[in-house]
DNA sequence: CAAATGACCAAATTGTTATTTTAGTCATTT
DNA sequence: AAATGACTAAAATAACAATTTGGTCATTTG
């Protein structure tokens, strides 16, 4: 029982903290969703905080075990991109926690919500930079600094999504896929064309 | 002096709101750094509001009248692009207004700072948006959607300007200019090496 | 006498204190 | 030995007082 009593506060929590982020979720709340003491929560979790990094770690790892399925697959780089391109765009309304969280930064400035996105994004673009990184030592991408690199390539992503839809109607996915191959592919991949010889 | 006035006045504002922001900058203030009466003030201007957007609109118009002439120029698009990039990047400095404005949204959300950013924006764009369409009418450009366009353009140069230094030490200028150049003149500049017939 | 002015006022902002809420503890129960 | 919920100190919020500020207008000035 001690094990399901573990799994009954993340889920509790997990769901409080997506629904009313984490300044508004308190820890009577998630004792009363999980139906615990809320005693019990401290003999599994230090505070409120290390609960709360708890389910972020999970949400990280959620993401990352989707791209490396992706990428262990045997397929050019390029394609591999869109496909997990094309899984982030399915997640992104699975997300609720970082939805919640940017929310929740915007209008009441939580530190702790700052510091998660930060966490989030920052082990995103770890991550995309080793894998931008292992795709040049194949020869796959031509060479460049992959920390800029994969910082671009966060940003273009987040412009066509996040960004775009404060100023407009959200684009359809083909408009997305086709305007990230346009600028970041293009600028990117190893099929070489000339090298500008124009300047 | 009545013309003299007015003038006096407006340096007085654009200094002020540049030094402190929106909210942080009194009438009084403003009326005593022109020395001038408070009142007096209100002869030109009918209210706070309306004196800074006076102002911004110089900010506007001082911006556009540096691509403009860039642009009246008898050279190639690309060209252009750098050399406009060249001095926004030299007046990015410049405009202590601007940067006041967004350091004032982060620290006290002043709606007012908000709007203004959001103009500039929107003005920044529109002025883009245009560029490019009268570039491509003249074939200069691969035909695409001037609006997805001029967004990505303004996403890229803002993502490695304010956004790259967020989390790094600022890149140099010639960093800036080839990323840019590789990552977005590379889609869209009509120079078409072949179009994309690895897939 | 028309333009300029600054004392003045209502409204908004800021500072202060009282009240409530909440994270975390621990003696008691299961 | 694990779970619990009444309890407390600290933090958040609400209520209220004091100050500041945008805007007005009767008076002054050139």
């Amino acid at each position: 029982m001690s094990l399901d009593r573990r799994k009954q506060i993340i889920d509790a929590a997990a769901k409080s903290f997506a629904l009313f982020g984490y300044k508004a979720t308190t820890m009577d709340q998630i004792a009363k969703i999980a139906q615990v003491g809320k005693g019990t929560i401290y003999t599994f979790f230090a505070n409120k905080e290390e609960l709360f990094n708890e389910i972020l770690q999970q949400v990280i790892f959620e993401m990352k075990h989707i791209a490396d399925r992706e990428s262990a697959e045997q397929r050019p780089f390029h394609e591999k991109v869109f496909r997990i391109l094309d899984q982030a765009l399915e997640f992104r309304s699975r997300h609720e926690l970082a939805m919640k969280l940017s929310q929740e930064l915007r209008d009441v400035g939580t530190p702790m919500a700052n510091e998660a996105l930060n966490r989030l994004e920052s082990e995103l673009l770890t991550y995309i930079e080793a894998q931008l990184q292992s795709a040049m030592d194949r020869g796959e991408l031509a060479q460049g600094d992959p920390r800029i690199m994969s910082f671009i390539m966060y940003q273009l992503y987040r412009s066509l999504t996040t960004e775009w839809n404060k100023i407009h109607d959200p684009l359809d996915k083909d408009t997305i896929k086709e305007t990230f191959y346009k600028y970041f592919m293009k600028g990117i991949l190893r099929v070489t064309p000339y090298e500008s010889k124009d300047e």
